[in-house]
DNA sequence: AGAATTTGCTTGCAACTGCATGTTTTCTAT
DNA sequence: ATAGAAAACATGCAGTTGCAAGCAAATTCT
């Protein structure tokens, strides 16, 4: 059975959701400002690129993303138009798609980390301790769980 | 100067992405099985039915519900289009809509919240202590400072 | 007062997302 | 070995969002 939610829990779950969209609209818009595309490319290309010799399932992008799978699809689609990455059928497993992060691709998202990091920085860590910081991932990850 | 952000405020800035996320898509996932608008619909209806005798200009919800200009302007003709708000000039500043939640909308936003505390609970609350959950709304309210 | 600016809201168009479904490849159970 | 189920990816269509531009009421400045 499932209990109702504290006062106290509602209040943390308004706020949770309504910062988290704040931050990410600021930073969207620095990305944006600095002639970046969104979000959702650098962590694709984040993801393809940290994987062992930068390539990935894309069902694999989906579990880390947390996107929709044909988000994911439709995004690659975009990607690799952009010549950002390439995709190969696997040879292991025919059902698969390897992602492989192109040069092009892998300078795109080096050249995108220094304006999300600092955008970050200026909405996130400026404001956090480190105990903070480290108090949030851990409520995080107690949210995370199954 | 904005210097980069620490290991920690990094992963915790990750980890608050991906888990708010998976929690959204987990309570959207309640009201659509229960037959319900998504959750947008709630929370402005929400702000209209808990304002004073239900009603509040549309910059207003704008402003508590950080959606952009151009999707509460369209997403409140969705609802005026169900006849769950109305839409009135301002008689005082002529630039303004006034929003009025109507009986039925009203009704809608009492149907929903139980299916949507509940999901709060089931993926939230239950996973939090009292004191996480004041800490988490501490750590929120920090953020969300200008 | 009159022009210029600001504020609040709307809208055409293109891009993106969600849903439902389809296709192909692999796995499972008999 | 084979039928049935599942996993991974793709896609047509309708609905939603973002951008850029627009309009109208109020405010500010000269």
């Amino acid at each position: 059975m499932v209990s109702k939610p504290t006062p106290a829990v509602i209040e943390a779950w308004e706020r949770l959701v309504r910062t988290e969209k704040t931050l990410l609209d600021k930073v969207e818009e620095h990305l944006k400002r600095a002639g970046f595309p969104p979000l959702e490319w650098y962590h694709v290309l984040h993801e393809v690129d940290a994987s062992t010799k930068g390539m990935v399932r894309q069902t694999e992008v989906q579990d880390r993303t947390k996107l929709a799978q044909y988000n994911v699809c439709r995004l690659v689609d975009r990607l690799e138009r952009e010549g950002l990455v390439e995709r190969h059928q696997c040879q292991v497993d025919g059902r698969n798609n390897v992602l492989v992060i192109t040069a092009k691709g892998r300078a795109l998202r080096r050249a995108m980390w220094p304006v999300y990091a600092a955008a970050i920085e200026e909405h996130f860590g400026a404001r956090l301790s480190q105990a903070d910081a480290e108090q949030l991932a851990g409520l995080m990850a107690k949210l995370a769980g199954t």
